[in-house]
RNA sequence: GGCUAGGUAGCUCAGCCGGUUAGAGCACGGCACUCAUAAUGCCGGGGUCCCCGGUUCGAUUCCGGGCCUAGCCA
């Protein structure tokens, strides 16, 4: 297994600087983290870089309503990203901003350079303006009635009503969401990116094998449809870098976000020596260089950045690698049900390795969408890590510490032994395909066969006889074994444990070609537990702590941009509405039409009518707390409502309650019966 | 609306080019063990492979239509 020393730049998405890492951010953090840390435990030369995306309206509007400027407003998200990414253990070599002079320099290169080619282009286009606030309006910015359906609250550019598009200026009614004041047509200048110049280049990059073939086939779509210039100017007011040679106008935050890439790896270069940009990025590079992103951002990726670095005499990256969307139990982040999970929050109720664990057990390599069920997530994570993997350590462990503390010096069970080993290719190869949750299953399998080694073997068994001492040794010296080549394979995952493990077997960080060697005959550290299961109370708390935060949080939900913007916008918390529920839940509840047979008032009870409910077939007797709204029994007789027929029955002081009925309104004179339609016949089911 | 991906046991997922009784882990039931963070081992129950058509000797696997879920439409 001998392997070639490779150099490798990879990438993550950047995030954008208005808000907090999420879980559905860190998906493609820990994703690419995995990838790179199996890299170097190869021995390949890998760089890893990312930086904070830190331009835009919307980080200009933020600063403003937080009364500071956006320098101060996207170093505090950086700290708070920095910090989030650290505690979820991912290793950047390098984590900067696009707010940066490398970051100004590339921008305005790559810019000035195509521009000298003939690959930009400019416009004079009418687009709706602020006049109370001086400020163009970008389609998100203004709001008004759908031309089409007349849906009243529609952004400038599609109607989520009708689903029609339109031109911002279309709108009914139209007003900007910054200032509220009614915006006026006026014409400005804009540039634009001449991308159909590059249709022929595009459609050989894109079909050059190394894209995921969804990838590719979602490209060739917007290829066949024919390719447009891509706008790249905006105008001031704007939080970003100005045009050189357009003073007033500022490149718009998609351009220069990507170029952080090149920006934040050129400040590594001069932070560390000894790599040389060049030999990762120019026109003939032969390092590789890997993009991971969201599927939220492949056009972006997958055409305007090939073209726009080619244009600028770059070379392309060697492949794009996009992941899907994160969901909570089946179901897009929601801040009203608890499951837009913050990083942070997540941090003060759980391990970061566990969920590093949890992405790596389900990940592959295709865009598929990525379900985090949080039930399931504790019961994977306690059943594999803590009840197989590190139990295997902590079942033979003691054995060794009463001989002495020192392993034996031979093999037990060389088969075994064997066969663990030589699945570090295969492990390997899975690794570097992205088949992650491939590899752990693999690695499981293996921490099965080692378990069940152990419980036929039976230490503990031997151990009741004198004179087994040798073979004692022997066995717990094979599931140490056992254990510590596991913990290699696992390592890009769960490094903090790994690094743990190394403690505990007192033995130097461990790289993937260990393997190869056994620990034999060596003297190892007392036993610690190395893991804590996962409570799922501690979930429970996390999703109570997420559904908390959202009353705190401003109303108005920002529309989610981030070059790593993979993660879904929150929709707005509802009024109150109750934890969601399934139809299963709902079908529990047996509602049935009943006819009001009787109803009369309750000697000694401030608040109950007696009611005899005629269901057809039956007959119930129902206590119902309405007496305040209906005072005069009599008017409810013969009339229709909705009971619950299944409620267990409830023994009050004045007799047995057999179900309720249903009613709204918020208690005195405002209580309001449900009726159902004419036609409804006592005993209907309702549903 | 157009497009993409997915819909396989209670849950999370595997199932290469169509082919014998459709698999794993978890959950559940029984037994064993008691070294281990009530961990582990053995055995077992459980599936109309979303629905309807079609191609075929034969379809979970291919084709058409539909339904549902997630998302994209610069």
């Amino acid at each position: 297994m001998t392997v070639q020393p490779r150099r490798i730049l990879v990438t993550s998405a950047l995030p954008y600087a208005n808000g907090p890492i999420h879980l559905g951010h860190l998906l493609e953090y820990i994703q690419t983290d995995i990838w790179v840390r199996f890299q170097k435990m190869r021995g390949h030369t890998c760089h890893y870089v990312c930086a904070d995306d830190t331009h835009g309206t919307a980080i200009m509007l933020k600063a403003g309503q937080l009364g500071i400027t956006p320098e101060q407003l996207i170093a505090q998200v950086k700290q708070e990203h920095e910090a989030d990414f650290a505690d979820f253990l991912v290793a950047f070599d390098n984590y900067y901003s696009t707010h940066s002079d490398e970051n100004r320099e590339f921008a305005n290169y790559i810019y000035l350079q195509n521009r000298d080619k003939g690959h930009i282009v400019s416009k004079t286009i009418t687009q709706l303006f602020d006049p109370e606030k001086q400020m163009f309006l970008a389609d998100r910015f203004v709001k008004g009635d759908c031309p089409k359906c007349g849906a009243a609250d529609q952004y400038g550019d599609n109607c989520e009503s009708c689903g029609a598009t339109y031109a911002a200026h279309e709108l009914k009614n139209p007003r900007s969401t910054i200032s509220g004041a009614t915006p006026v047509m006026k014409e400005v200048e804009q540039l634009y990116f001449d991308l159909p110049q590059f249709q022929q280049m595009l459609e050989t990059w894109t079909r050059s094998g190394t894209l995921q073939d969804e990838i590719a086939n979602k490209l060739a779509e917007w290829l066949k449809a024919g390719l447009q210039p891509w706008d790249i100017s905006r105008e001031a007011p704007y939080f970003g870098f100005e045009i050189p040679d357009k003073p007033g106008k500022y490149f718009y935050v998609w351009l220069d976000a990507p170029i952080g890439y090149l920006a934040s790896f050129r400040n590594l270069c001069e932070r560390v020596g000894g790599i040389r940009f060049d030999d990762y990025w120019a026109k003939d590079a032969t390092a590789e260089v890997y993009h991971f992103i969201g599927k939220d951002i492949i056009n972006f990726h997958g055409l305007f950045w090939p073209a726009l670095l080619t244009g600028a005499g770059f070379r392309t990256p060697t492949a794009i690698y996009a992941h899907g969307f994160v969901t909570v139990n089946g179901q897009k982040m929601s801040k009203s049900r608890g499951t837009f999970i913050k990083a942070r929050t997540y941090l003060d109720h759980l391990d970061p390795q566990a969920l590093r664990y949890y992405f790596a057990a389900k990940l592959n390599d295709r865009v598929e969408d990525f379900d985090i069920n949080l039930e399931d997530f504790a019961q994977r994570v306690n059943a594999d890590l803590v009840g197989k993997l590190v139990n295997l350590a902590s079942r033979t462990a003691g054995f060794v510490s009463k001989q002495g503390g020192k392993l034996a010096a031979h093999v037990g069970n060389k088969a075994l032994m064997d066969e663990v080993q030589g699945a570090a290719d295969g492990i390997a190869a899975l690794y570097e395909a992205r088949e992650f949750g491939k590899a752990v299953r693999e690695v499981m399998a293996l921490a099965d066969k080692a378990n069940q080694y152990i419980a036929d073997a039976a230490p503990w068994a031997l151990a009741r006889q004198p004179g087994n001492e040798a073979k004692v040794l022997e066995v717990c010296t094979d599931g140490l074994n056992l254990f510590r080549l596991l913990m290699i394979y696992l390592k890009p995952v769960l490094p903090a444990l790994a690094q743990d493990a190394e403690e505990f077997l007192a033995i130097p960080a461990l790289q993937w070609s260990d393997a190869r060697r056994l620990l034999l005959g060596h003297d190892i550290n007392a036993f610690k537990p190395l893991m804590q299961r996962i409570d799922p109370v501690q979930v429970q708390k996390m999703v109570e702590a997420s559904r908390e935060g959202l009353e705190a949080a401003p109303a108005k939900a920002e529309k989610a941009k981030s070059v790593g913007g993979m993660a879904p916008s929150p929709q707005e918390g509802g009024e109150a509405i109750g934890a969601e529920i399934g139809i299963d839940d709902f079908l529990k509840v047996d509602l049935r039409v009943a006819r009001i047979a009787a109803a009369e008032h309750v000697q000694g009870a401030d608040k109950l009518l007696k009611l005899t409910l005629d269901l057809g077939h039956e007959t119930r007797t129902v206590f119902a707390g309405i007496k305040s709204a209906y005072g005069d029994p009599e008017q409810l007789v013969g009339r229709l409502t909705v009971m619950v027929a299944n409620l267990a029955p409830r023994k009050m002081k004045f007799g047995m309650s057999e179900g309720m009925v249903l009613a709204a309104g918020p208690g005195g004179s405002d209580i309001f019966l449900l009726s159902p339609d004419e036609g409804a016949k006592p005993g209907m089911k309702v549903k």
